[in-house]
DNA sequence: TACTGGGACGAAAACGTTTTCGTGTTGAAA
DNA sequence: TTTCAACACGAAAACGTTTTCGTCCCAGTA
């Protein structure tokens, strides 16, 4: 076991000052060609690579991006990370992963963590709690430290930053839409509570939908699912007393367990009812029946995210700031869980 | 915007010296009582952290573990994310996750990255191409640096380091004797090539429940899968031509597309032909029917491995060293998949 | 011969910590 | 009055870099 190689060591080695090796490693033309090339190829042979750390802490910038994520067994969560690892990596940074576990204290944890020198900057998609909450101080003192940071999907109207998003309003009427559009009329809508900005916004796109179809809107047809955990039991529950012949639900799971149920009845999917989830996972993609859905292409999401945040961290500070919103529009995925009905 | 606050700014500001700072924070001894609250105080007011790169150089550790994987989009490797996360964080340790994409080229990189002082450890699953061409160098020589290193589930036999792995060769043994406890006879087998190690070993698993049952093995019913794109229309070809009346696929989408084609051939899942998977995934257990799988735990393989890395961290390194390797048993997930067919 | 300029290199500061080892002041013991 | 702890604090080195500014020497010019 060898230790690592540093300029100090190399300099004795070759008996020239720690100045003159790093000089030389770096070309540069202060040094004479000779023990340029001494030195190059003494620190190529025993394989010498510069000190992450200390190249941090001189030029005050680390090269790696932090990403909070509520949780990461999660498809569309993984397909952000995805893409924030490849243009990151692309441009030179590393990436560092935190899990904040819907929880908001481990949210402010994990922020306190990347803030104090890990990391240049961050994405963050925010913890369920801390929606809930509305408490966003720990957030708006990192910014105002001057750490750029950009928030995805999961977003706060008043946190002035970057910010990455789908149009969860059009999203979801362009969902319903597609449920008019194939004939449904009694059209159910298996959303989450509201504090949840992307169940709410999806929830708005349902009812804009119905409305610009002169459809009215009957409130017994919306389930609003707090727990994820009974969440199955409760879809079950609520379809069995209603009459439906279209479901509209704001995820995968939302939307498997409703074809459950619907099937569970006697009823098929999409013959007698027509369903439609939203983010296009493995999950839908794989289904039988495979299943429509709104995409929401994480992927795309977590790129722009990340290249969003290296062009503020590679800028002057000062050159004329302002903040950006980029939003990614969704595509709807048509499969055999919807079918016309005409 | 406020920049960050350094032991230095409050020196300046109290009119102290530095170290008389950093120690007061410290809790020193060494530092009258008056003194020491005041600066608490003053840190305390204007929220001062530690600036971690600096703490890292100086400590010579920098408190964060490095991962990388082959692919983040893959159920199993999120599970074992998460379960480093979690033990990696009880221990107040940070999490660094790089992706290799099974590229051999993206691993020595990523490897290259961490080793230089960006984490004190790493845990690592190989890459295909890795593994493909039985090229380790990058491994030996950064272990050889002295830097720890745990090998989980696609491990490489002669590299000496800490491993979890599970055990394959059981795990597949497992599933095939649930076929033929059920009453299956002509059972298929849907693997991958060789080089994989999982898959080598799961063919090993099968080959011996068939042997000990008396079966005999019949080559023909054994298909390796090189590409996942092509998959599902090799599994369709494959099994349209054979009559089985079990199937054992080394992963969840192997299993899918194996009972997809079949009901495609009119037959029906379990009644003529049972199907039992490997990992157990969100897919297997919302897919209808509802998967029989082996259960491969990703969460507990994350955590055992976190914790055999930190505990190296932390010992002296002399300490009578020793590499360990644990093997997570595997459990078997009955579901609607297969049935007893006597 | 005296001066100048530039080539080749080294010393030292800086990034933000921690820690070891002074050093100056006080109060009490001799 | 002298001496010596104990106390409270500061200076400086160290971690591994990069970079600015010297410094030295030699060749070329006046």
């Amino acid at each position: 076991m060898k230790p690592k190689l540093t300029l100090k060591k190399i300099a004795k080695e070759l008996d020239v000052s720690i100045s003159t090796v790093s000089k030389a490693l770096r070309d540069s033309s202060e040094i004479g060609e000779e023990t340029r090339a001494k030195i190059k190829a003494f620190a190529k042979h025993y394989n010498y690579k510069p000190n992450n750390i200390a190249l941090s802490l001189k030029n005050r910038k680390t090269k790696t991006i932090g990403i909070i994520i509520p949780e990461i067994v999660h498809h569309f969560f993984t397909t952000v990370i995805s893409g924030v690892e490849k243009v990151a990596n692309e441009m030179g940074y590393n990436v560092l992963v935190c899990l904040s576990d819907n929880s908001f204290d481990k949210e402010v944890l994990n922020m306190e963590m990347l803030a104090n020198g890990s990391t240049d900057g961050f994405i963050l998609s925010l913890a369920k709690e801390t929606m809930q909450k509305g408490d966003y101080h720990h957030l708006a003192e990192v910014i105002n430290q001057g750490m750029p940071c950009v928030l995805f999907d999961r977003v706060a109207e008043d946190i002035s930053c970057d910010k990455v998003i789908i149009d969860d309003v059009t999203g979801g009427k362009k969902a319903v839409q597609h449920l008019i559009d194939i004939g449904c009329r009694k059209i159910a809508l298996i959303s989450t509570v509201d504090y949840v900005s992307v169940g709410k916004l999806r929830t708005h796109g349902y009812k804009q939908a119905l409305a610009e179809n002169g459809i009215s809107i009957n409130e017994d047809l919306i389930l609003k699912i707090e727990e994820m955990e009974d969440s199955e039991k409760e879809i079950e529950d609520f379809l069995k007393e209603r009459d439906v012949d279209g479901v509209f639900a704001v995820n995968e799971h939302f939307a498997i367990s409703a074809v459950k149920s619907i099937q569970d009845q006697g009823k098929k999917v999409p013959d007698d009812v027509s369903v439609i989830g939203f983010t296009d996972g493995e999950l839908s993609k794989r289904f039988i029946p495979s299943l429509t859905t709104v995409s929401q292409h994480g992927m795309r999401m977590g790129e722009e995210s990340a290249r969003l945040l290296i062009e503020k961290l590679e800028r002057t500070p000062s050159e004329d700031d302002y903040y950006k919103t980029i939003i990614v529009e969704t595509g709807l995925v048509v499969r055999d869980s919807t079918k016309s009905r005409k």
